[in-house]
DNA sequence: CCGGGCATGTAATCTGTTACATGATTGA
DNA sequence: TCAATCATGTAACAGATTACATGCCCGG
């Protein structure tokens, strides 16, 4: 799923404009996806000239006007599509992976700095998921509340994981 | 870490050829890295002409010659440069977490089908690891050990995690 | 005789980010 | 007064992948 068929995911739900897609990228998404103005505005004006998504100008005073974009039923065809493709996952690349493997090249200390920077992260990463806690109580479909779940979990084990890896490292100088 | 550097750290473990170098990212560092070679052998001559390695070329008959890369101290210095810089993490999209966020526009059975997907896909990532332990048991470094180890646990826990939401999603259906 | 392994490389393309540009309102 | 929020957009750049091009050897 590319930027473009998430956008029309989230249109399907309801009509929005690229702003308050962008907000959407950053917070219910932000665990498993994520995008900039730079590809979402870009984007948005492809599916108009493409027929995907309709577009009604709101004005307003004080503030710049709000472009609202509604998805066509061939929005719909091409994001459902997507969704029936089959599942195929891009090589992702792990940061902190890459650097534990070269960790013989790096000083104790350095070893150490690198796994609590991850520890911290991750623990960046569960705040964000716990602050979605309204939106699965009060917006959330069945669906998204499982994809909730997973993430919760998800993190949970990526911690446990980090610091029995950071147990087993202390565990090597002894 | 891009590639490059990733280059750089596998050149100071041993001087390789690019066609070795892209072995190894099939491999030992499939899991959480990868490269092309039109990645692989632009970056290589790229690092030979500001001064981070040096090529020899191994003449072979029957085969085309090999250019055998070496790193220089330059090289080491930008290797480990890249090591201790502050960990950051660029966000990382998850295709299946996406799709799971829409299931709710697909039908009980597509969605079935993409968790099964995804469960298959995870039991092709936990061979990938397995099949390593020979590399882990001979040639790896302690710490390329925890690596792998670290790599185990998460698939582990994304199949549970993955089994646990199969379970939670067919007794929505109840 | 054909596919796969060995071995190198380039060009076109894709998909996205970062930085820049504009500009009014509101709250600390 | 200064930063943040609302709101849209473009241009330059980055970092990779895919497809193409070459060519010999070996095994089934």
């Amino acid at each position: 799923m590319n930027i473009q068929n998430t956008i029309l995911g989230l249109l399907l739900k309801e009509p929005q404009t690229g702003y308050e897609l962008k907000q959407l990228f950053d917070s219910s998404l932000a665990f498993f996806s994520g995008a900039s103005f730079g590809s979402i505005y870009p984007a948005l004006k492809r599916c108009e000239k493409e027929g995907l998504v309709n577009m009604e100008m709101e004005l307003q005073d004080g503030k710049p006007n709000r472009k609202v974009y509604y998805i066509t039923e061939a929005g719909k065809d091409i994001f459902l599509k997507g969704m029936q493709e089959e599942l195929t996952i891009s090589p992702y690349r792990n940061e902190f992976l890459t650097r534990l493997f070269f960790f013989a090249d790096i000083t104790a200390k350095e070893r150490t700095h690198l796994i609590e920077s991850y520890l911290n992260y991750l623990a960046m990463r569960q705040e964000q998921i716990h602050s979605l806690a309204d939106f699965a109580k009060k917006k959330a479909d069945p669906y998204q509340i499982l994809c909730y779940r997973f993430g919760l979990r998800f993190v949970e084990n990526l911690i446990a994981n980090t610091r029995l890896l950071y147990k087993e490292l202390k565990d090597m100088n002894k």
